[in-house]
DNA sequence: GGATGTGAATGCATTCACAGCA
DNA sequence: TGCTGTGAATGCATTCACATCC
């Protein structure tokens, strides 16, 4: 069961972060047909020391040959597996409103291992129509589409009022890992995984280092 | 090498990343009529400890009540006037496809002290088009239109391949703060500041968190 | 020579624990 | 008593520096 994973428990959060990057950067040179990378190249690339990238990717193996780099095609597959894309994920999103209706026309999922292949929404008047490829389910619907398509992962476009309690009726109804996208702090399980993208605290951020940045 | 800014160059990026959040959680009391506020209280909201909040708002003064804790409706005003959010920042957007589109229909920019005031677009078959309140404006206009209106904040939503070109172009004609929903890396000079959103990365995370979460 | 992998050293961020004030 | 603000202690993450291998 348990191969190349030595030590689950003590990684980094950052070094896991990153590793989603290095991911989106080995795959444009592999575009590219790059064959091999050095630690170097890779680091410079995203404004980090070489010791770095080196650190985080031994937290997970082996991968890479003294004196050439890393094989750009092989780290790939690695990295890939390490962060359980090489599967394809099924992806549920619950909102049709504006972002979630660009969620819909977003073509780059399926490259990346994520399968988007249900929509909800839980304004009647929304329900029922179609939507681009999809048609919107209401909520009802919920809990037999996860079932049967066993999805796992779900993207959060409602607004901030009922984001935790739909929040809820996804983690009741099965759901393992939760993209929120509204302004709100969510009350989620420990066992539940959840990431939070929030457009105003981005451009807080910012506002923040512009007004402090002024000398440089 | 002593420089006269006492503190702004040794506040934690952690820290600052927070105060965002404790700025969301306490507009959400004050909504609801909440006089004041403990450091215990705010930090159980975001599943933090009470002296990791005291810390990170010790870091700008000292705002807080022995005994009693913080006085909500002040406490707000201190932190936006430390994000820079108290004054309001003309924003603009670039890309006019479905992120694009979303973008101009979020209706809570304002409250937050940002005002999406121009959307341009490189296809000319989209430019002069009427989307929404905004008229999509052709990239020429850039530099005209910000120095009239003084916006220093973008918000790019183009394709990953214009991504680094546009990003140019906005930084030439004068933005300061860019935030980037293009899967890319921007390579960004040192005075610029900008922060990244993508989604395929924040997907890649949770599904690492659940491969690896099921021992608990 | 050119590059990795990794203990050791450094540097940050978080937590502790307590003095001090309302 | 209840709570803040803050030095000191702890715990993590990053960087250094070098043995090692192609």
């Amino acid at each position: 069961m348990n191969m190349d994973s030595p030590r689950s428990e003590s990684i980094p959060d950052p070094a896991v972060r990153r590793l989603s990057l290095y991911l989106r950067q080995l795959e444009e040179w592999h575009r590219q047909n790059r064959p091999t990378i050095s630690s170097k190249e890779l680091g410079q690339s995203l404004s980090l020391t070489d010791a770095q990238v080196r650190k985080d990717l031994a937290y997970f193996g082996q991968f890479g040959h003294p004196g050439i780099g890393y094989h750009v095609e092989d780290l790939i597959a690695r990295v890939r597996r390490i962060l359980g894309t090489d599967k394809l994920w099924n992806v549920l999103l619950v909102g049709a409103g504006n972002l979630g209706r660009a969620m819909m026309g977003y073509r780059g999922f399926s490259a990346k291992g994520f399968n988007l292949v249900a929509v909800f929404d839980a304004d009647p008047a929304k329900t029922g129509a179609k939507l681009g490829n999809f048609t919107v389910l209401p909520m009802e619907k919920l809990q037999p589409t996860i079932q049967t398509l066993d999805i796992r992962l779900a993207i959060l476009a409602v607004p901030a009022d009922f984001a935790q309690i739909v929040a809820n009726q996804l983690i009741e109804a099965g759901i393992k890992g939760l993209l929120n996208f509204a302004p709100v702090s969510l009350n989620i399980p420990e066992n539940i995984a959840t990431n939070s993208v929030d457009l105003a605290v981005q451009l807080e951020q910012l506002s923040f280092q512009i007004s402090t940045l002024k000398n440089s």
